[in-house]
DNA sequence: ACTTTCAATATGTTTGAACATATGAATAAT
DNA sequence: ATTATTCATATGTTCAAACATATTGAAAGT
């Protein structure tokens, strides 16, 4: 907890980020850290703004954001306090497949493991958001649970990352980029459907064209939603099953 | 398609109800009802303010919502464009069919709609942990969206809930399990599925059998983790896709 | 035909200012 | 003691203005 305004980390005013994405990332930072006990009062707009140098409007743009994931309350006269209800996806492991695995003691191994620079397909582009024809990191895997292949992977990362396609991709996917380029995946937006499998996923599956697919296309964004990777995977469907648990916002 | 600015409705200076707000509400509302294509430009914010009377900053206000909630999206130079359109389970109406689909504006209507009281089968006993030979209400519908059958849906509840089967359920259901039951649903788990459609799948959604539909198994549990409801899905996978936003726990 | 350069433009950031509004707390009236 | 009133205050709304920045598309150069 803070006794002081004084013990808030400052904001860089030189820096090319906005401020009031520093002021988000500060205030997710020390409320993750607890510095702030929940339900307890948040420091005012205008104590909080004169600290950091900046405008109430501009502090309470980084606020709005927030209290619209949850974090944060505000009501009129008693200010701004920390709210209790976290909006939890339950997953510690919620992005990686071989966490996955391991926590249901599942061995597992990649049939097929490339790593490719190359140029973006239109839809990567679109989903990244990056200009046409440039090149990106590829990653592509066949992992098998068994003797059979489960899952087709294949992961574009957006420039931004740094990744050169040198790395060791052998560790946990979200390990290495925090470490190695600490980038952070906050959100991810699956979009999930069934499909008929083509001739090329068929043959990565070892199964029969035309048999039922799970795919998922996966934008993994990172604090500022800014795009991470777009990833998208084929599921055997007689061998997997998607499994998550939501917990409602109360 | 708004040929000129003439034709957006205007906003009320004199309400209490806060210029954006208003200004939200009114692009929801002409965005679900298709007033502007997908990816096509959106009008641009000088002139949106303007036609409204208001500051380009409280249009902003506006428009920023609608970006967070994945509606539009922004570019620089380009403008604002008007999202493909995701149905998306939001997390304030994370469990509502009928909810998503009037946020995006989709009509619906059921093709089917029957309320029973029935022996659980196995699975559903498992699921709800209930007696071998217990009865529960049953709620089963077809929906669609158009002129096709785009869903099966098929929910037994809890005996504990306390439903007759008479109840309305032309509301939206978990409306109705809170307002009249009081309770209140809190976590969701998830399976995900894709499978070929048998013969009975295929007749309630007018496709072939063999063709890829995705199942969703859904137990729907209240904040003591005590079973609500366990309900079972088809959809039809030419016309739908299951799209949810997952958020790291921070 | 191809690339480079450059200006126009739509969104992005930030500020300071003013007034509205809900509400906790102090004060006054009962 | 209880209720009503008032006031101070933290958030809520809105504005106008200025400058930053990315990108499109056209013009210019190769």
């Amino acid at each position: 907890m803070f006794e002081h305004m004084n013990n808030i980390p400052l904001l860089d005013h030189d820096s090319k980020i906005p401020l009031h994405q520093q002021a988000e990332d500060q205030l997710r930072k020390l409320i993750s850290e607890n510095h702030f006990r929940v339900g307890d009062a948040f420091p005012k707009e205008t104590d909080l703004a004169k600290r950091w140098g900046i405008s109430r409007n501009t502090l309470r743009q980084a606020i709005s954001n927030l209290v619209r994931d949850g974090l944060l309350e505000r009501k009129k006269r008693s200010g701004t306090t920390v709210s209790k209800k976290k909006i939890t996806t339950d997953l510690a492991n919620w992005l990686s497949f071989s966490h996955e695995m391991e926590d249901k003691g599942i061995p597992f191994k990649d049939l097929k493991h490339t790593v490719n620079v190359v140029k973006a397909d239109k839809e990567t582009e679109e989903r990244l958001g990056i200009p046409h024809g440039a090149k990106v990191v590829s990653l592509e895997r066949i992992r098998s649970t068994g003797r059979n292949p489960m899952v087709y992977f294949r992961s574009y990362f957006h420039p931004r990352v740094g990744l050169t396609g040198s790395e060791n991709f052998k560790k946990p996917l979200y390990e290495l980029l925090d470490e190695e380029f600490h980038v952070v995946p906050v959100y991810s937006q699956e979009e999930i459907r069934a499909i008929a499998a083509t001739e090329k996923i068929a043959a990565w599956l070892k199964i029969t064209p035309g048999a039922p697919v799970l795919e998922r296309k996966r934008l993994v964004l990172d604090a500022g939603r800014k795009p991470i990777e777009f990833n998208i995977c084929y599921y055997r469907s007689d061998a997997f099953t998607y499994s998550i648990e939501i917990k409602r916002p109360v």
